[in-house]
RNA sequence: GUCCCCGUCGUCUAGCCAGGUCCAGGACACCGGCCUUUCACGCCGGCAACACGGGUUCAAAUCCCGUCGGGGACGCCA
């Protein structure tokens, strides 16, 4: 039994889009669950957009996302004299010929057959010129393109995808494509064949845009007398309109580092792209790396498309709500020691950082990330809604003002005296700030709550939180003092 | 238009291949409750779907046909 050999071959394009970093992760999937190899195979012949920076983009999307490939990145460019070697192989076989039509004979041909509601295919004019005729053309100077000779016959090309099953398209139907250029350059159906053989690649894992274009390269394969790859469609990914979702019309959400800077976990946008489309049968949906390649197949591909839920200029949810609830579920749930490392990676960013978080303070930093954690959805909540853990600037906000602190004008004395009562404590702990802050709303006969969100406003600047005397014991005596005494600045 | 593919809650999906255990299960979102000093977390509960029409069958989400709807492909792009 032959090794598993698959291939993601993205066209550079300056970004990774979570389309192609979808089907990169199932491709990534298959090799590993089978111990075989990914090769990641950049498709350049478009050398308009083929940049280092763009092959950058893709290459840095899928490092960070955790996709590591065995071989590679090869370059199709590379490979260009092999893939016209292979198109003089066919031609030479009688397996492809030349076509002289030009541009605009064939456009205007195109045309007829639209305005006659007609379909249009290659009328062959080409194929019947005798090698006479042929030679006279080239000779001649006049430019052609190799056109692959489809064969004639009745039937069908059959192939049995391991998602779709089996998908048939009638010889008849399919008309004899371009192969190479005028001007001596191969083309993507070609070059793609070629490539995939040369790389052994043994089951292609690819979108479903890509369907139609498999009997062509069946045939390809055929002619070129190499052994056929097995393949497997997915499904597509689309918006809420049903249309394909693209950066020309969605913007920097469907760029998988557009995730990276808003705070997603690396895992936790793989585990919700790969449930885009897939499931393991049961039902789970939160998978650690090792659960998943253990749990994944392509039996368990959906057929039909997908859409990312994504509502433009929702207040609450920025991307599909699905991913925030995943990485939120991940941010909560991982070794705090872990998230820890992360959460230090954006407060440097924000300069929040104290290198003390590292060493004595480490104690600290760490039951301040698992104190706060649970209300958070994106590694950056830790720098703004949990900025003042860590900073003693801090924005307050005007609804927590309004309702913790102004419906009681008495609450400006109230927490000072507080202050002074937390100052005197012997310990500063959570039972005893709690025990004291219960007792003077007892002798001030008024509910603890409004002295404890009021607190809870002035300590943290919020209205949500978490238990307010773990917070004070969190914040520690002297910022909690300060800032309870700070309490006029909002009156 | 032609060819190919698809159609289960708002969204992601299980179930379909091997028809009954499905007046359809899970997750997210939403709503309510518990917990509680707030908001989350957690727990409990609720809302909500087999596109439609025929057929086969004792029985259909599951099999067959048709209709409608959606997507993809129809390039000297990849």
């Amino acid at each position: 039994m032959s090794e598993v050999r698959v291939r993601f071959p993205p066209s550079p394009t300056g970004y990774l889009h979570i389309g192609g970093a979808r089907t990169a992760i199932y491709n990534w999937l298959f090799a590993r669950k089978h111990g075989g190899k990914l090769v990641l195979r950049i498709e350049d012949t478009d050398a308009e957009r083929s940049t280092q920076e763009s092959i950058q983009g893709i290459i840095d999307g899928l490092t960070w996302l955790g996709i590591d490939w065995d071989e590679g990145p090869y370059f199709q460019t590379a490979h260009a004299a092999e893939h016209v070697a292979a198109a003089n192989r066919l031609l030479a076989e009688s397996k492809a010929y030349k076509c002289f039509c030009t541009k605009e004979e064939l456009e205007a041909k195109r045309e007829a057959a639209l305005a006659a509601k007609a379909d249009y295919k290659y009328d062959r004019t080409c194929r019947c010129l005798t090698p006479e005729e042929s030679a006279a053309k080239e000779a001649a100077g006049m430019p052609f393109v190799i056109r692959f000779k489809v064969p004639d016959r009745p039937g069908t090309v059959a192939f049995d995808d391991k998602v779709y099953g089996v998908v048939e398209r009638a010889y008849a139907d399919i008309e004899d494509f371009v192969i190479v250029r005028s001007n001596g350059a191969p083309l993507y159906l070609l070059s793609n064949v070629v490539d995939d053989i040369r790389d052994r690649i043994t089951h292609i894992i690819r979108g479903q845009d890509g369907l139609t274009n498999t009997p062509r390269q069946i045939l390809l394969y055929e002619a070129l007398g190499a052994q056929l790859a097995t393949y497997a469609h997915m499904p597509l990914t689309l918006d809420l309109n049903r249309a394909k979702i693209s950066k020309r019309s969605h913007g920097e959400i469907v760029a998988v580092q557009f995730y990276r800077d808003h705070g997603f976990l690396p895992w936790a946008l793989a585990n919700f792209l790969v449930l885009l489309g897939w499931s393991s049968g049961d039902d789970r949906e939160i998978f650690s790396r090792e659960e998943l390649i253990a749990a994944f197949s392509l039996e368990g591909i959906n057929r039909a498309n997908s859409v990312f839920n994504y509502r433009p200029g929702d207040p609450k949810f920025f991307t599909d709500p699905k991913a925030l609830n995943i990485n939120a579920h991940y941010l909560r749930t991982m070794p705090v020691e872990e998230i820890g490392g992360l959460v230090a990676e954006e407060l440097k960013k924000e300069g929040l950082w104290d290198p003390a978080y590292d060493g004595e303070r480490r104690g600290w930093y760490l039951a301040t990330v698992d104190l706060i954690r649970s209300r958070f959805h994106t590694l950056k909540d830790f720098a703004t809604l949990g900025r003042a853990y860590f900073a003693d600037e801090f924005e307050v906000e005007p609804q927590a003002v309004e309702k913790n602190l102004r419906k009681n004008a008495e609450l400006k004395t109230w927490l000072s005296q507080l202050a002074d009562r937390f100052a005197a404590l012997p310990a500063f702990t959570g039972e005893e700030t709690e025990r004291v802050a219960r007792e003077m709303a007892a002798e001030l006969n008024v509910k603890p709550g409004l002295l404890i969100n009021a607190a809870r406003t002035v300590v943290t600047g919020r209205v949500a939180g978490p238990s307010m005397f773990e917070v004070l014991a969190a914040m520690g005596r002297d910022r909690v003092v300060a800032r309870l005494r700070d309490v006029e600045k909002f009156y």
